[in-house]
Order: structure tokens, then sequence, then C-alpha cells
DNA sequence: TAGATTGTTAATCGATTAACAATC
DNA sequence: TAGATTGTTAATCGATTAACAATC
């Protein structure tokens, strides 16, 4: 790997922190991309949606890379904090189960810009091997192995139907990825030193029903009223007027 | 909205155990399809991918449902936590851009079963608009409010690009949708009052990229080596063996 | 009654935040 | 020097976990 430039900088930050490094990296890029060449931590944390104690408190433990009384140059921050995550080189990736959402995942500009490469498209279903999707063959799952061996591929994305998924997991970890990306709704079971990351539309919808739920119960409660029902929604639009 | 059957028990459900409810919620479907009848918190836990003791205290906030000695029922739990986060009722949703990954949400089948109804499906761009997606057709974004009005839709998913998010959120809080789940890639900016959840691909990979570096970098480090490079996959494969 | 399992307590751990000394 | 802003401290808050009394 590459050689290290701060060492002893890196050991140890909190996953709160990690998880909004990536939040930071996005709005200096948008900084960048704008023209601003310095930028106070009140500012940037403005353009994360986060405040500026939890931004200065983040950033102390990449290291001390602002000036007092002035702030920070924005390009040697957004170097910094893309270096600290790991995506200065590129990684490669698979994505198994090229559906609707394969589908979209595979033609997301975002990758390629933000760290990553796709290098295979993978589905089990033979009926699929045909297509080509955003410029990639789909492949034979079984080709799985040959192509993370041949593309040295650490991270994998799973898109399959939920059944499918813990096979698929399986398959992966077998062949040595020990990241995993995963849009199933399914619990993942995998040894220790593999992370897994989820994405669940469901229960993101959940979340955010359960919390419209308390609202609507803080206004006044016709019996006969509630979501799907216009009479509810007036109620609603008042609270957040 | 409809009476609430146990008024107290609801109040003040810390946000990671609501975050956790409907991870219970599919786990115990999973086990009312299993014909499974009565289940221990172990068990319970162990489908959801949780310890037992962060199970049992999450549905302590919820009331007390399980038998000791005995364990809960499945079926009544599964209602009970269905009941506390909001999805016994179902909720109407309005998706903004159609395009590759709107497509993938339109059709994920997920929805209806798990308390949602996809009553509209919205594009800026005119020439989407012949387009039937999943059975709904694909109308002006310009019809929003009517939409919301006519349904009483509370909650509004993003799948715009991210230029166009912030100007999506503005009309969605402007006519009275409280929840935003956002895929773009975007910080949005809301009133207070609105709940926002965010879906980023990027961040995903970038924490998971963040753990694969470190992991990386306690092994054995070859200067040359690094992700994408074959001789770098080997070591990472030792790792997890 | 004996065994099993819940619901709760209390200790621990990690994350957030405000305040401010350090320093440009 | 005076004003601005970082990096850090310390207090607070929230989440996790193990242990166990309650009780079926």
């Amino acid at each position: 790997m590459t050689a290290r430039t701060s060492p002893e900088a890196s050991r140890d930050i909190p996953e709160a922190t990690v998880a909004r490094l990536p939040v930071y990296l996005r709005a200096l890029t948008g900084l960048v991309e704008a023209g601003t060449r310095t930028c106070s931590s009140e500012e940037l944390a403005g353009a994360a949606g986060v405040n500026s104690a939890k931004l200065r408190k983040d950033l102390s433990y990449l290291g001390s890379y602002g000036t007092r009384g002035v702030g920070y140059d924005v390009d040697y921050l957004r170097y910094q904090i893309a270096r600290e995550i790991g995506v200065e080189q590129d990684w490669p990736v698979v994505i198994v189960g090229i559906g609707n959402l394969g589908h979209a995942l595979a033609n997301f500009s975002g990758f390629r810009s933000r760290g990553f490469r796709v290098v295979a498209l993978l589905d089990a279903d033979p009926s699929r091997h045909d297509e080509v999707v955003a410029g990639i063959d789909v492949r034979p799952f079984a080709d799985l192995e040959a192509i993370v061996r041949e593309h040295g591929v650490a991270i994998g994305v799973i898109a399959t139907p939920a059944v499918a998924a813990q096979d698929v997991a399986d398959r992966m970890v077998g062949c040595g990825i020990t990241s995993i990306l995963n849009f199933a709704p399914t619990v993942l079971s995998v040894p220790t030193g593999v992370d897994v990351r989820k994405v669940d539309l469901s229960i993101e919808l959940q979340i955010l029903a359960y919390h419209e739920q308390r609202k609507a119960q803080g206004e006044a409660t016709p019996a006969t009223t509630g979501p799907g029902d216009p009479a509810h929604h007036e109620l609603v639009r008042e609270e957040t007027a």
C-alpha cells in the first residue's frame, strides 16, 4: 500500500467521525469546484450540515490541518481527508444482481469520481448474460472468483433479491472480499474481519413513518382522520408552517 | 389518527431503538412466515443481527409484551411493533425523479408489504411524461401540490440529480410534506419539524474503503502493492481466513 | 418446585457540545 | 497589537452491555 505520510495521526478514529468524513470530502469538493481557496470550520460545517464544534473535533482526529485565525486550505484539507478515507486510489468493486437496482447502481456516475471503479456486473440469470449495462458486460455469477482474483477486488455490492443474498455473501467472502455493501433486505452473517454495510429502503421509510406518526399525534386528533386522509393533511401543514 | 391503545408506553423511544424496530419487524415477519409461534429474545436477536440484551432493552421501551420463562408471541409482538412504527396503516408516498434509481424505487415490491403506497411518480423532464413505470403514470413535477393534497401525502422520496434536490425539497416542504427520504448526494436544508433521511451510495462505499485500507495496513506492506493489485489481494485473503 | 427467560438496573463506553486557551 | 479562528478540554448526553431479580 501507499506509504503513510502521518503514521500516528490516523489511529483510532471514532466510527461516528469516519461516517462523516465522506460528507466533509463531498462538501470540500464542492468548494474546490466553486473556486473557494480557504474556508472556516463554520463555513465547511454549514456546507456539510453539521455544527462547527463537531467538525473541528472530527478533523482533530486526522491532525492539525488548519491555521488558527485563518481557517483551512480547501484543497489541502480535501486531499488529506481523501487520503485518510483511502479514496486517493481507485477501489475495484463488483456488483452482483443486475435487476432494476443493479442497473441503477451500475449507471451511477458518482462511482468513478469518488474512488471506485466497477470492474464487473454479475447475475445468476443466464438470460441477462447478453446484456451490456453502463458499457459493462453482465457475466455469470460463477465468474466471481476469477474476477476477484484478476482485479484484486476487496469490495462487493449485493443487489440481489433477499433469498440470494446470503449465498452471494458467502461466495464473496470465500474468494477474499472483506467489505460488502448490501442492498438486499436481509441480515447477512459473515465472519469476523468482514465489514458489511446495509442500505435498506423500507427501514429508512419506516423510521420516517415513526416520526411522522408522532408528529400527527401532537396535533388535535379527530378520531376519523389519518395519513392518506386529506383532512389530516391540513393539520400537518399547520404544524410545519 | 387511529386511537392509541397504550398511550404512555410510546413516549421517548431513543433514536437508536427506533432505527432498529424495523429490523425486528422484518425478523418477526420472517418468523411468522416460517410458522414460528413463539420465540425467545435470543432467537429473535439472532434473526435481527443484534445481541439479546439490546433487543430486550429496545422492546422494554414499547412495553412488556413478553412472558418470563416463555418468550414472545411472534404474531402479537409483530403487531405491536408495526403499530408502534406506524405501519399498520398505509402511508402514501410520492417519488420525484424517475431516472435509473427512480425506476428501481418505483418497482420495489417491498413498499406495499411494509406500509407504503406509491401514489405518484413525478419528473421534470417532459419526455418522461409518456412513460408508465410499475403501472404508474409519470407526471409533471408541477402536479406535486395537487397530488399531495389529493392523497394527503406526508412522505416524499427524492431521486433526482443533486442539483435539483434542494428545489424539490423546498417544493415538497411548501406543500406540506414533513418527511423526506433523499437519495440525491446533497445536504438538504429544511425547516425544523421536517425530517430528512439520506441514503448515499458513495458515502457507504467510502466508509467501507476506510476500513478496508486499515485492514490492508495491518498486514505486511510491500511498498509496491495496493488494492487493485493482485499481489495485495492475497494478503487480504490470509487475514480473512 | 426447578428451569427458563423476561424486564430492569447500573456500570461502561462512545458521541456531542460549549467554552476557551492557544496562536495565527 | 487586535481580531479571528483553530484545536482541545471537560461536561453532558445517549447508547450499549452484562448481570440478575422478578416471575412465568
